[in-house]
DNA sequence: CCACTTGCTGACCGACCAGTCATCAATTAA
DNA sequence: TTAATTGATGACTGGTCGGTCAGCAAGTGG
């Protein structure tokens, strides 16, 4: 009967940490989430986090690397495997990518890095090599195909896939910072940027 | 002679310590900089601060204002006192602002903004209303200017003058968060896209 | 049922810091 | 020269928080 005061749950106590540490970062930042508000969230005590991770920076880096990564790889193989021409997957699954990244909870990461990241080095250098650079990469590959294939004209592009993101880091910081004030549509603000990349870069329009 | 211990420069000091502030935010971000390092900063103590500003938010929206506000002034009269077309005004004097925005100090205020914005909602309002509402429309009226003497074609720009920001934003970022670990031509970045945006929009090319 | 291991707790420590205030001294007016 | 004014100081307070650790109790093996 008598519930026991707590629970040995060893193997799922990290994840659990690190769920509620994305939430509670979200919400009011590092700096200012104490760690025992990450501990109280997870229903445990702060003495049991630090059993987990040595460091407040450490559990940061930690929700940095549980939350992103599955999503890179998951984007990354998705533009490598996809049978699609450049421009039917600009205008479908990555736009609906994109689109999706200003709401979604990943958007305060992106604050959190903004925010943070000069003061932890070894974090936004893994963070270049594993989320970034991947990521471009992919991009890269997927507009060289075009050109290649002849579905697009040789361009900028080729030199600058961030020329394809840019407008997503605008929506991601406008949620972030003026959506209380002023809504934009990020949505069409997206799809139209897309378009008027593409109509700038197609080989042709076939009738 | 014995120099005197300090002196009384009423008028002076305001501006001082916002200029002392602006620095060591920039450098150290807001929440990780005590008050006394601006005081210290500007030769005062630290009680001389709080007889000029009530508290640290305080003298951090005076910071944003005091650095921000002559720029905008700047900006919004170049774009609506230009005699120069759309196309020459994009690629001159607008591509000059837009290239030096991310090598400036001020992309420290955009960390600021991102970082601290959602605590302080007022600061960010005044910022909608003083900055980027100001900005986006002279934008606009440029755009509408082009289409309605014929260089630009209508299109989604007329809706969304973001459009020609956001890589200015991506390069920002990039700057503050990347810069370490990879370097972006940002200058490039920036002029390429306004090419590609304009060989997308411009009504016809004259020979 | 007992002894042993170990996941877990929470009180505690030391450091830091925003904001206050009693006091001082540079300046000004009488 | 003196008195009144006020710009400026810096020690101090109250509170917060990262990180520690001595001990407790849930599970485990005999």
């Amino acid at each position: 009967m008598a519930a026991p005061r707590f629970r040995r749950r060893k193997a799922d106590r990290p994840a659990e940490l690190t769920a509620a540490a994305m939430n509670e970062f979200a919400e009011n930042g590092y700096d200012a989430t104490p760690v025992e508000a990450v501990a109280r969230r997870a229903g445990v005590s702060k003495g049991l986090l630090y059993l987990y991770f040595k460091t407040k920076e450490d559990l940061f880096k930690a929700v940095v690397r549980s939350f992103v990564m599955p999503r890179v790889e998951r984007l990354v193989r998705a533009i490598d495997d996809t049978e699609l021409g450049v421009a039917d997957f600009l205008r479908g699954p990555f736009l609906e990518v994109a689109r999706e990244l200003p709401r979604s909870k990943a958007r305060h990461l992106v604050r959190l890095l903004i925010a943070e990241g000069h003061k932890h080095p070894d974090l936004t250098r893994w963070y270049w090599e594993n989320v970034v650079s991947r990521g471009l990469g992919a991009l890269r590959r997927l507009i060289a195909r075009g050109v290649a294939s002849g579905e697009l004209r040789p361009s900028a592009l080729e030199r600058y896939p961030q020329l394809l993101v840019s407008p997503v880091m605008l929506s991601v910081v406008w949620m972030l910072v003026m959506q209380p004030h002023a809504k934009l549509d990020t949505d069409g603000f997206i799809e139209a940027h897309v378009d008027l990349l593409l109509s700038a870069l197609l080989a042709e329009e076939s009738p």
